[in-house]
DNA sequence: CCTTCTATTTTGTAGTACAAATAGCGCACA
DNA sequence: TGTGCGCTATTTGTACTACAAAATAGAAGG
């Protein structure tokens, strides 16, 4: 159920590589790449390519190019941290502890929230799609079935809030779900135990209860969070 | 005070051309760019300064090209709206009443909880940015010294909470408190009425009062919320 | 009617050449 | 000795050409 990340074009898998360097910290913030003749022969593409590759980097804002000076890796508060590739990237380099509380700490905020306006203005299409994610979760019988099930209730969720900004967050809570699942698979205990919560949820937002529907969210991050610092100690204590 | 949006690269103009047309509608999800040949004739720039534009602009989740396919312009779903550039391209194709409610949507949700989690965790160092800033804010003469030093009021609240992924929000309040403050300047009316909002905010992060920080917080984004409104109001019935 | 193969179109990559900006050096001059 | 000015070397930015690769649509064949 990892991400699949595939990439067809040359470019794109530079991306994925510099990012990757960038994010992971091997480069700095402040200290300059290579000129991109260098690299790009390093690398063993054009410099076509690779400049192709670094405007995209530069979009999602984590270097930042001027003639004479060369391409430089900008401060981490000007990355778009939210931008899906960019959370990949730390995931992958960076999965610390520290770092998955914080992914934690955003669900808090915006799950309940976006739970109660979705109450408040889903409209019975959305309500479907919240309704067949659900069906989905209970049936799932892999964990992979799962995963997928319970992406697409979240998403459901933050569809009926009506707001595109609130979606856009989805990034976070898939990159949260994806190393909670990461977690969770190694205990390879029953992954279903978090369905009473999710029907809660559904409920008040069929019933249109803003506030039970933000209680219930509420609850259920809480007890992703409790149940990440359980493994976390576990783990910790087996490495001692 | 309006955003600069200097850009000195040709290509860098070409993305705000597009990225205008696109996320202002011109250019329909699902539609397809012309040809990059004929795209880049038209646009008097080469093949390659295009392509790199169109490299940000699928970085941005714009756009997707495929060979043979072509380029065409991706469901508003997959759009990164979190990003600076999306949402300057949609404040300023669409500063709709409707656009600038889910800005404000927004700010209910990330700012008070911001407020408590940097009365949790604060630093002295960040402490002493909030102050500075609104020092700043009480001195300010101009309604353009006010402006930047409120950005920078609520910049150093969100990194009091010591959480990257909140501080990447602040793309969103800058643009929602953009948009506020080209509606109120039309009235001219005095702007430091808000002060004391920012006075309780700041007063309880110091004293480390997570519960005051979010209600002051709450009540000071209801009332820039309750004001968006009644010019709102004002303006339809000056139209009418 | 369905399958398979081919031809054509469009993006992707490579390479070359030159333009533009600018940091840093060196020189002239006070 | 210090200070300012201009030159130059370096690095990114843009243009153009040529060809590779993918994938659609259409033709040919069963």
């Amino acid at each position: 159920m990892v991400k699949p990340v595939v990439v067809r074009n040359l470019h794109g898998q530079v991306v994925q590589e510099l990012g990757r360097l960038i994010v992971g910290g091997e480069i700095a913030p402040g200290e300059n790449l290579p000129r991109e003749e260098l690299l790009a022969e390093r690398m063993k593409v054009s410099r076509t390519a690779l400049r192709e590759a670094m405007k995209v980097l530069s979009a999602k804002g984590l270097i930042e190019s001027r003639q004479k000076t060369g391409t430089r890796v900008r401060k981490t508060v000007y990355w778009n941290q939210l931008d899906a590739d960019v959370l990949a990237w730390r995931c992958a380099s960076m999965p610390t502890d520290d770092f998955v509380e914080k992914l934690v700490e955003m669900r808090e905020v915006i799950e309940p929230a976006a739970a109660a306006a979705a109450a408040r203005r889903r409209t019975g299409e959305q309500m479907l799609r919240i309704e067949e994610a659900y069906a989905a979760m209970a049936a799932a019988a892999s964990l992979d079935a799962w995963t997928e099930a319970d992406l697409a209730f979240h998403e459901a969720v933050l569809h009926g809030t009506h707001n595109e900004l609130m979606v856009s967050l989805f990034s976070v809570i898939e990159t949260a779900l994806g190393s909670y699942f990461q977690l969770s698979a190694s205990s390879a205990g029953d992954f279903r135990y978090s369905l009473p919560h999710h029907k809660k949820v559904m409920d008040a937002i069929r019933r249109r209860q803003p506030e039970v529907a933000r209680e219930a969210m509420q609850k259920m991050v809480a007890d992703s969070r409790s149940n990440i610092r359980r493994h976390a100690r576990d783990r910790a204590a087996a490495k001692a």
